[in-house]
DNA sequence: TCTCTGCTTAGACGGACGTCAAGACAGGCT
DNA sequence: AGCCTGTCTTGACGTCCGTCTAAGCAGAGA
């Protein structure tokens, strides 16, 4: 398991996905549905969305799993869980580093879901 | 109950949240988390984000249930179940002309939501 | 090699979710 | 009024989710 860079089978989204149309543009396609909403599924927990943030706002790119836990009243394995989760969604990636662990974010596919929920600039008002 | 144009007690996303500067750029606060993280989760399954892009794109604006019923493989109880939850986030919402119940989208929070994902344009590729 | 620290995995438990069948309510038509 | 159509609510059931404790694995340092 150790010999290989990327150590889950991590759905590949940003580079399946066919960069699709703002969701109020054209209806989403049930394919399409089906893979994207995992993603926002991962983003719909509040500390898994502030994880995303604290990761893909970091300096450098990158967010250390020990700087990420206390920053929550959650046990480690806990944090780990949720991490889990978002690299499955696709959203980040890990890398272990000597005695660390750092994720990163992947910003295709945040772009890709920001795109889909892109709607005209303003309403009227 | 029937005495109320809006029948449902749907939280105000949209007009409570300070419209929050792109996730990636600050750290996502508790707070801000707590509020837009039930609107992620609501889009995360296949089917609501389907029914959100037939409403958000939908002729004038709004979609009728009996449109989007048998779009479905799905019960009319189960669909308005779904509908329900899209309510309930505050990302759609629901008024009944006559017979049929038209539902239409709230930009404002799609919006929001947006530009809480959005990141620099192009990493370098 | 031994131990210590950091992170993940395994197993368990309570609660929430997605779905359906059955019943209730609202509005239109005869 | 009475019926019919369309939608929502209720109650139930199986599954998934968020959290924990306990155990396992990987690297660093003595």
């Amino acid at each position: 398991m150790s010999n290989q860079p990327t150590p889950l089978p991590v759905v590949d989204l940003a580079a399946d996905a066919p960069c699709c149309p703002p969701l109020a543009q054209r209806r989403v396609p049930a394919e399409t549905a089906a893979v994207l909403a995992p993603a926002f599924k991962a983003l719909g927990d509040p500390v898994r969305l502030q994880l995303m943030s604290m990761i893909a706002s970091a300096e450098g790119g990158e967010a250390c799993v020990c700087d990420l836990t206390p920053a929550f009243d959650l046990t480690g394995p806990t944090i780990s869980h949720h991490l889990k989760t978002l690299r499955e969604a696709g959203l980040v990636d890990a890398e272990r580093r000597g005695t660390w662990v750092y994720y990163r974010a992947r910003p295709a596919i945040l772009r890709q879901l920001a795109a889909l929920l892109t709607v005209e600039p303003a309403p009227g008002a």
